[in-house]
DNA sequence: CCATGCAGTCAACAACTGTTCTCCGGAAAT
DNA sequence: ATTTCCGGAGAACAGTTGTTGACTGCATGG
C-alpha cells in the first residue's frame, strides 16, 4: 500500500485550488457564463492547457465551486437549527451566523446568489440539489421540535423552504451592504430579524383553526 | 411643431425592439455578461455597427430590458394587492396572477431572476430600483388595509419586502416547472399558497403581545 | 536503476470579439 | 427642389477565445 501520501497529488491539488480561487476572484465582476478558461489560467500563472488537467471545462469548475461553497455548510445548518433557547434568541443567533459567514466567505456567497439562476445549467442544478438537501435537513430538524407536533410532512417542508430562501435573501442583502457602512448592516439585520419573527408567529398559529372554512379569528 | 410623428422614428424603434427581442431570446441560455454585441445583431439580421445607433453597449441594452420587463408591471401589482375579498381568495388570485404572467412573459421573468444578482452592475441596480419601487407600492397598499392599523411604517415595509421577495421566488419556481408537467405546476402552486398563508397568519398575530418579554402565548 | 505516468509547457489553429472610419440612401427640413 | 440629417452597411483593426498535438521534466512503482 502506498507508503507515502504522494507529493505528486499534493502539488496537483494545490494548483487545482489556485484555479478555483482565481476563478472565484474573477467572478466578483462577471458571471460564470462569461468567464474564460484563459482568463483563469492567466490569473494563476499557468499555461492555458494546464486547465484541462483539472477540469473538463469552465462549467465543470463551476460545479466544483458549488461543492466548495455549499458542501461544507451542512454542519453549520444543522447546529443552527437545532440550537436551543428562546425563539428570539434563536433568531438573533441565526442572523448573526449568516452575517458572520458572509463576512468570511463573501465570494462564495456572491457566487451562489449569482449562479443560482445563472446561465450555466449544470451549475444551476448543482446549486439546486444542494439547496434541496438543506431544505430536507431543516425539515428534519423542524420535525424534532415539539412545536411541530401534528404538522404534516408537506407543511414542514414548505416551512423549511421558506427558511432556506429567507436565509439566502438575507445573506445576499448582507453582501450588498458595504463593509464600511455598519449602519446599513444593522438595518438589514433588523429587517431580517422581524421577518423571521413574523414567520415564527405564523408558525405558532399554523394549526389554530385548521378546520374547513370557519369564522375569521378564534381568540 | 412636428406635424407628423415621423416614419423615420417608427422604423428606428422597430429595429430597436428587434434588438431587445433577440437579446431576450439569446439570454435564455446565458447571462448578460457573456452576451455579445455581434451575437445580437446577427440574430436580428443587421450589421454590428447598427447596434450603436440604439445602445451605447450591451449593458445599456440590459438596462432597457429591465424597464421593459418590470416597468409595465406596476399597475398589475397595485390591482393585485388592492383586490378585495377573503384572505384565501386573495392568495389564490395572487398566485394565479403570477403563474399567468410567467406563462405569457417567461423570458422576461427569467431575465430578471438571472440578472438580479448577475454580473453587470448597472443592470443589477436598475432591477434593485424597480423592486424598491414595488416594495414601496405594496407598503402603501398594505397601509390602507384595516388589518394594518397600529403598524409602524418600518414594519409595513419589512412585510412588503417579504411579499415582493416571495413573489419573485414563486415566479422563478413556476419558470423552472416544465410547461409539460401540470402536476409540478400544481405542486409549486400548493407550496406557494401555504407559504403566503403562513405569512398572512403571522401578519394577523403580529401585534398580539408586543410588550417586552412577556409570558409565552396569551390565548 | 529503470520504465511508466502525468502535471505542465509551447506553438499554432480558426473563429470570434468590440470598435473605428468611411460611405450610402432615403426621409426630413428648408 | 435642395440641403441636411441619420439609420444602416461594409471593410478593416488588433485582441481574444477554446482546443489540438507533440514535447519536457520529474515523482512514482516495479
Amino acid at each position: 500500500m502506498s507508503h507515502t501520501p504522494g507529493v505528486r497529488q499534493a502539488r496537483k491539488q494545490r494548483t487545482r485550488q489556485a484555479l478555483l480561487d482565481a476563478a472565484l476572484d474573477l467572478l466578483e465582476g462577471q458571471s460564470l457564463s462569461s468567464l474564460g478558461l484563459r482568463e483563469v489560467t492567466r490569473a494563476v500563472g499557468v499555461a492555458p492547457t494546464a486547465f484541462y488537467r483539472h477540469f473538463r471545462s469552465v462549467e465543470d469548475l463551476g460545479v466544483a465551486l458549488v461543492e466548495e461553497a455549499l458542501g461544507s455548510l451542512h454542519p453549520m445548518i444543522r447546529t443552527t437549527v437545532s440550537t436551543t433557547g428562546d425563539g428570539e434568541e434563536r433568531i438573533a443567533r441565526a442572523i448573526e451566523l449568516i452575517a458572520g459567514h458572509v463576512d468570511v466567505y463573501p465570494a462564495h456567497v456572491r457566487f451562489i446568489a449569482r449562479e443560482r439562476h445563472g446561465g450555466v445549467r449544470p451549475v444551476r442544478e448543482a446549486i439546486h440539489d444542494q439547496l434541496a438537501r438543506f431544505t430536507a435537513e431543516v425539515g428534519e430538524a423542524l420535525a424534532k421540535d415539539p412545536q411541530s407536533t401534528d404538522w404534516s410532512g408537506d407543511d414542514l417542508l414548505m416551512l423549511a423552504q421558506l427558511y432556506v430562501d429567507q436565509m439566502l435573501i438575507t445573506a445576499s442583502l448582507f453582501l450588498e451592504a458595504p463593509a464600511t457602512d455598519p449602519a446599513e448592516r444593522e438595518r438589514v439585520s433588523r429587517i431580517a430579524t422581524r421577518q423571521l419573527r413574523l414567520i415564527g408567529i405564523g408558525r405558532r398559529h399554523w394549526l389554530d383553526r385548521h378546520g374547513p372554512a370557519g369564522a375569521p379569528p378564534t381568540p
